[in-house]
DNA sequence: ATGGTGGAAGGTCCA
């Protein structure tokens, strides 16, 4: 089985892209973050023409929402409200395997990286505390974690340890309660797995930056993880960089995971 | 310290 996670700045804008990636990648379960539609206006016919038949999503107007599309059948749908906020931010989904699937897209955070003044970072940081409890609280077993959680954990992951430390997605706070969130729900963090820890690995580039390529200045803010009795089943995984210079991109590029599930 | 770009909206807010 092939998934893939993606943050697709809007599922409307990019549905060409989308169909694509899926074709070209041959891809049975794509995750979506950032749709940024209302789920009255999701594309789901297009979506159903090339097979995927399966699908479950969460969106509202201009902001977040997140969508599970599959070739395979879900035996459970759901989603939880983090923070006591009703935003589209979550959902899992179960296959008939007994696995399931949960689908993140984690508060940016705004600029200032002090949860005394600034709300959105104080959202950010609470938002990872309350995965961690949800996840200690469950079975560690036979799960998958995807999503754009908009932090790079390690010193590789950015571009500049040195001078990103005081920048939202890479400050100490941020970095330390995502990597307490790995160990303590027993994750593997699958890219890091088949890309050492010294090499640099990123998986979204900024629009500010008109030639991203060449300056390269990335972050790794999307992540797939698994639950530990998984991780022999994952056949590879690959950040799929391609996509980042196609038309009218997202910011984002797609992770590929090929497991034996 | 600042601004650079992009999406949804049709004014700003958010990234």
């Amino acid at each position: 089985m092939r998934i893939a996670t993606w943050n697709i700045n809007s599922v409307r804008l990019r549905i060409q892209n989308v169909l694509r990636f899926t074709k070209e990648q041959n891809i049975d379960i794509l995750c979506l973050q950032e749709t940024k539609t209302p789920d009255e206006f999701f594309p789901r016919d297009e979506l159903e023409k090339i097979g995927f038949k399966h699908k479950y999503y969460r969106g509202e107007k201009s902001y977040n929402g997140v969508a599970i599309i599959s070739k395979f059948e879900f035996t459970d749908t759901g989603y939880l409200n983090w923070c006591e906020k009703d935003d589209t931010r979550h959902i899992y989904i179960k296959l008939n395997n007994n696995i399931e699937i949960h689908n993140f897209y984690v508060p940016a955070g705004g600029d200032e990286p002090d949860i005394s003044i600034n709300p959105k970072f104080e959202h950010k940081i609470s938002f990872i505390h309350e995965m961690k409890n949800y996840f200690s609280l469950n079975t560690k077993k036979n799960k998958i974690l995807v999503g754009d959680l908009n932090i790079a954990p390690l010193e590789q992951d950015v571009w500049s340890h040195k001078q990103l430390l005081n920048v939202v997605s890479h400050t100490p706070i941020e970095t330390e309660t995502l990597l307490d969130l790995i160990q303590s729900g027993d994750w593997v963090d699958i890219m890091r797995e088949f890309v050492p820890h010294n090499e640099k690995l990123y998986s979204w580039w900024s629009y500010r930056n008109r030639n991203w390529e060449i300056s390269n200045r990335g972050r790794r803010l999307d992540h797939f993880w698994v639950s530990k009795n998984l991780f022999s089943l994952v056949k590879s995984g690959v950040i799929y960089k391609d996509t980042r210079s196609w038309e009218k991109p997202s910011d984002h590029v797609p992770i590929i995971v090929d497991i034996d599930i």
